[in-house]
DNA sequence: GAGTTTATTTAGGGATACCTAAAATTTTTT
DNA sequence: AAAAAATTTTAGGTATCCCTAAATAAACTC
């Protein structure tokens, strides 16, 4: 029996510093304590042993925080993928709505199978996107290839259908999702204001302008229309 | 937020209690670190820890082991409910087989929420019974009534319905459903044997006699036909 | 009912993942 | 380039749940 056992959290942390490295080099210890909500000391203590791992899950190096290794992006993906099946599936079938997903994929994610996964990927048809726009890995944990862009670079004129919406807080998606801004929303950019980076936009089909902040248009990815 | 967090071992061991204390007065000690795999010092420092937790969810005696308050049969009850919800959930909505259920629904059963737990509850009907015919609490934690008795007290030229088997070991689950043993099966008894307890007996419907031991007919419990 | 066997508890440790506070390093500002 | 600010690491500690070995208590047996 080959073990080797992973604790839960340590999933956590590859999920938390995947994310990280989609935007940025490498995953600072600062960003990871943030964004798990423990103390950076704690993140760097857990780095040196995800680096000290055989195979390393990890690069880590003093100072410069971390990146994943092949094998730490193999296990991060594993992660994601049941993520975003099990959102997929709660939505799908068991009737949940576009907000309560994400909690309920957060703690089953550690515990499903390889049968379970199948099963619901099965059941599901094999989606290449969960109900967020979020790209599912596939079954050898390849990311489906996609173009987009967050919200905040569009710029006036331009129009575009909405892809994805970041999962992380639903009191936002709750709220977008009562001004219509889901996945496969067309959006049309009507006025930007550099001095506070909010942008004017007009919702398919609805008369009314909404203004969003920076806070709020980063987390939505949208793929531009051609012109 | 209130959360006084119960990890997830404490429901491991609730369960437990509550499945010794169905055929016994009180679960020792020693029982409960059988089941659970771990030593028994361990299970005394747990025992003590749930028994002072406020309000106890177990009553501890020193050397004559514990038996589950209100609070912590609730608690078993609860866990309970989950796990056949689960069992029932994968076979039923999910198509597992009969025998592979039990090991992801006890991962599965820490995790979920109500929410969860309602909405399978109703995509299955409200059912009153698991695919081992467990019965399963009801949402306001009442076990559904039921007589029935293990098979190993059956006698010759009694009838009888396959109501449960326990779920714990899916070798033996697999092997009892190769010789068609599963809920709702009627078999007749042909032959007790009291030397060593066996007994022979004839499925519904197959001309073959089956003989069991009593490691295998104590963990079948069925309900006898009126004679 | 004294001695043996079995069951349980106490004592002393280990691993994990977290914490705070202080020290060290890197980056930014002036 | 020195001082200030921000980031990261080290050091020392906590809590949980597990372990083994030794001590104690309860249950049998003759």
């Amino acid at each position: 029996m080959m073990d080797e056992k992973i604790t839960h959290t340590v999933e956590d942390y590859l999920k938390t510093i995947y994310d990280i490295t989609s935007t940025h080099d490498r995953a600072s210890t600062n960003q990871i304590a943030e964004s798990l909500g423990v103390a950076p000391a704690s993140v760097t203590g857990m780095l040196k042993k995800l680096a000290e791992i055989d195979p390393p899950i990890v690069d880590y190096q003093r100072h410069r925080g971390v990146a994943l290794t092949p094998e730490g992006e193999k296990m991060a993906l594993e992660v994601i993928r049941h993520h975003r099946l099990i959102e997929m599936f709660l939505q799908q079938i068991l009737g949940y709505k576009w907000d309560e997903v994400h909690g309920e994929a957060d703690r089953l994610e550690h515990v499903i199978s390889e049968e379970f996964e199948e099963r619901i990927a099965r059941a599901l048809g094999d989606p290449s996107h969960d109900p967020h726009g979020d790209p599912i890995p596939s079954k050898d944990l390849q990311m489906p290839p996609s173009s987009f862009l967050p919200l905040c670079e569009m710029r006036p004129g331009q129009e575009a259908v909405v892809l994805r919406v970041r999962d992380e807080n639903p009191e936002m998606l709750r709220y977008l999702s009562e001004l219509g801004i889901i996945p496969n929303t067309d959006l049309k950019i009507v006025e930007y204001s550099p001095l506070d980076d909010n942008l004017s936009l007009q919702v398919s089909g609805s008369e009314k302008r909404i203004v969003l902040g920076p806070r709020i248009t980063s987390e939505i990815y949208v793929k531009v229309n051609p012109a």
